[in-house]
DNA sequence: GTCTATATTATGATAGAC
DNA sequence: GTCTATCATAATATAGAC
């Protein structure tokens, strides 16, 4: 018999992960502001007091669930760039966006937490910039100044205004997924839906499908 | 002499005015949950009771304020009409699409306003889309069939992806300013970046500038 | 119309039992 | 580790004086 009463609960996942994982859709469903501790610990199933036992506070808590993401999404680029190899044609550009497109549509939480800290200037939007924005905007540039090297994007446009003209085009529906819905009746999360994103984001960017021998 | 004592104070503009102005600014900088009352009343110099006065509360205040936005949109979209035209050739096309990023640039709280609702669902989602959002959406199908007609626009791409992936090319960088700011140190408010985004949206969505005699 | 003052509620934080 | 109970604060809403 294991030794007796470790604890009171635990289901499947720790009481930390839970916190980690409500406090994400929160969040990101409602910004830093709207989002409200009672409302998390609620959808995790714990209770309140335990936000303050393992993250001291809200503020905490919000970095420790976008450090969570961001690790996320720095595994899902690792993955495509191992699939795609490098940046050296189009076709593997494509595929890169593809993938990014992709990664996007599963990950709407990702895209609310950037846009909801991005509009206005405060310490939080400092750090999040500073810790983890800026190494993945370094990555985004070597790619786009890659694409045009190789001939695969339009050398006149500076990388700058491209990264977010790629950043928009790729993640508004996605982030803006209830409106969507309302607007069109047409469901976001749909595999099909996400394909043809990536279709029309791809030829935009990159041309026509069957341009891979383009100069 | 006019009637003495015809009121405490009206400044230059009525209280009712500068609390719908005030009303703008923050709930784009800090969206509906995140914008309180008393800071709106605060910013417009006025009572915090005469918001119940003129509005009733806050909702109605959003509400309010949400249709004077769009209003602003709308004679925006007139005027740049009646400058471009129609939509029958590249060239009107490509200026629409410019006066379409300045006007996003001017009006950032316009977009901040969009984006803070349309990520969930609320009462006040649906109003935005009903009673907003549809009408101008029409419109924008209107123009880019109309460009993708005369082939100026890929014709393979569906337009409500076309949509979103317009609004997020042209949006973004100007919902993101203080992020852009912190991040590259370039200033989004500024006319030369303005015009370099819009030189950047029109190149990748219709082409190099000197090729408006293509077919 | 505009103000002061207050009622009511919700939130982040915390103390302390088990 | 997890819970109950409570504090302090801040927000919306509202009553009522001028």
């Amino acid at each position: 018999m294991p030794p007796a009463s470790q604890a009171t609960r635990s289901d499947d996942a720790s009481s930390r992960e839970r916190i980690l994982e409500a406090a994400l859709e929160c969040f990101s469903e409602r910004g830093y502001d709207g989002a409200t501790t009672r409302e998390i610990a609620r959808r995790a199933g714990v209770n309140l007091g335990l936000i303050k036992y393992y993250f001291d506070g809200k503020e905490r808590l919000w970095r420790e669930a976008v450090t969570r993401t961001f690790d996320e999404l720095r595994e899902g680029l690792a993955d495509a760039l191992q699939e795609a190899g490098a940046f050296d044609d189009r076709a593997r550009l494509r595929l890169l966006m593809r993938r990014y497109v992709r990664w996007v549509a599963h990950h709407p939480e990702f895209i609310r937490l950037m846009h909801d800290e991005g509009k206005h200037d405060s310490a939080r939007m400092r750090w999040l910039v500073d810790r983890h924005v800026r190494p993945l905007f370094e990555t985004t540039l070597t790619a786009l100044r890659s694409g045009q090297e190789i001939g695969a994007l339009p050398a006149r446009i500076d990388p700058l205004h491209f990264h977010y003209i790629l950043i928009g085009a790729v993640a508004l529906v996605f982030h803006q997924a209830p409106e969507c819905r309302r607007l069109t009746g047409r469901e976001p999360s749909d595999d099909a839906f996400i394909e043809a994103h990536a279709d029309a984001v791809t030829h935009l960017f990159l041309g026509p499908p069957n341009e891979e021998n383009a100069s």
